[in-house]
DNA sequence: CGTCATTTTGAGGTATTTCAACGAAGGTGG
DNA sequence: CCACCTTCGTTGAAATACCTCAAAATGACG
């Protein structure tokens, strides 16, 4: 409908590591741009409720997105976060399994579900394109399993600084002033199945052991990459 | 190559559920078998070594696989566990990310990754159902999150049975006797990151509240539907 | 500068881990 | 067919780590 800059899986500016298979041509691009919707949404504002009926598959622009998991008692657990230029929204039997949240303001792209499949049902290479991202998505589910199998906490944490420095270095961000952690410490702690005050206490230690530093707010350096690596891969 | 019987995504025998989207024509199927080969192994032999040049993609026709990660302290975790149509070997830059090994006998289609390729371009429509089963599989691993973020031992366990079940009501295998529970304590445990130990006396507490019963050797029967289902919701 | 949200710190309770030992089941070879 | 052995499963007791409850400190924002 509207113009679209950058979309899915444009080169990120930047980037280390352009791998060519998750390349989009500009034609395929124009082509995604054509059916999308642009939403901005300020942090906090839900994308969709859980069990609204699904018509839309999202990709993010820009900023962060969780996918929340409501238990019974009230409590919440985060199953996902998303970034940018990642793909959300996939329904089951028609109906969105989580409830998506804005962490940070974003910006997503908007594809009616039923117009994104005609186009992918067209084009077999960008089909194989959304084949290949969904698949990546897949596999780093998996790989966000083996920290939640994980029992210690600051395992945990550094795990999750680990996994938030790739996510930044695959989207070219490799941020010279540390790593960006947009969510807060009670994010943290339902993503990674850990209380609030564990998550501090870890984060606190690993401070304390000069592991890493924290030179301003929701950012994090790593100034001993040796021990982190090690608590990453410890166990 | 060889004539292949009910492949991957074939209408299992008996399904209740036997979503449309999830089945292949016979033709696809046909272009399925004619680039597989069907392999047989018995438990505990390995499909492949993380690591390895990932040359092909694994469709399994029965039996189950678990996805292994080996920690340097020699322990391993398992990452997942693939039941009959599932997909596995997707690669990350052309190797495999896991150690992937029977856990019973298995009967496993290989398909040559350039071959699979090439038939999933030149046609669209078996694409989507390969992008729907991965997308299928991926919310899967999603939902295996939730578990694993749960901290009580039982709870995680009752969580266990609960995915099993629901894997053999989808696989159409509802059988009278309970939930086939093919894997060992210690596999169990490795997966729902416990320690052996803790997974025995969870199932036994299980077992003395009469929620469940084993009436034979990795066997489970659900006796209390209610209170069990409390438990899988609870916290 | 006051208020609210976030983060940190403290102390006790509870669950799982660890370490150790025993019992049961299945497979192999004589 | 039985003995032997390996794997699997169960149970016990102490140590550890996180959770819970509580409160203070820090930072953001009007």
């Amino acid at each position: 409908m509207e113009p679209i800059p950058p979309l899915w899986l444009a080169p990120p500016a930047g980037a280390r590591t352009a791998s060519l298979k998750t390349l989009l041509t500009p034609a395929h691009r124009r082509k995604l741009a054509a059916i999308a919707t642009r939403l901005e949404l300020r942090a906090r504002m839900p994308v969709y409720q859980a069990d609204a009926q699904a018509d839309s598959v999202f990709i993010i622009g820009d900023g962060v997105i969780k996918a929340v998991h409501d238990l019974p008692s009230g409590r919440q657990q985060i199953v996902s976060f998303w970034f940018a230029r990642d793909v959300f929204g996939l329904a089951e039997d028609g109906r969105y399994v989580y409830t998506t949240i804005a962490v940070t303001p974003v910006t997503v792209y908007r594809l009616p579900i039923e117009t994104l499949r005609r186009v992918l049902l067209d084009d077999s290479y960008l089909q194989f394109q959304f084949l290949t991202k969904i698949t990546h998505e897949f596999r780093e589910s998996q790989r966000q399993k083996l920290v939640l199998i994980r029992r210690d906490a600051v395992g945990r944490v550094a795990m999750f600084l680990s996994m938030l420095a790739r996510q930044q270095r695959g989207a070219g961000g490799e941020r010279a002033g540390g790593i960006a952690v947009p969510m807060s410490r009670s994010d943290i702690a339902a993503y990674l199945g850990l209380t609030l005050e564990a998550v501090s206490r870890a984060t606190r230690r690993l401070v304390g052991h000069g592991v890493i530093a924290i030179p301003e707010r929701r950012v994090v350096r790593i100034l001993d990459p040796r021990r982190f690596e090690q608590l990453v891969a410890k166990i």
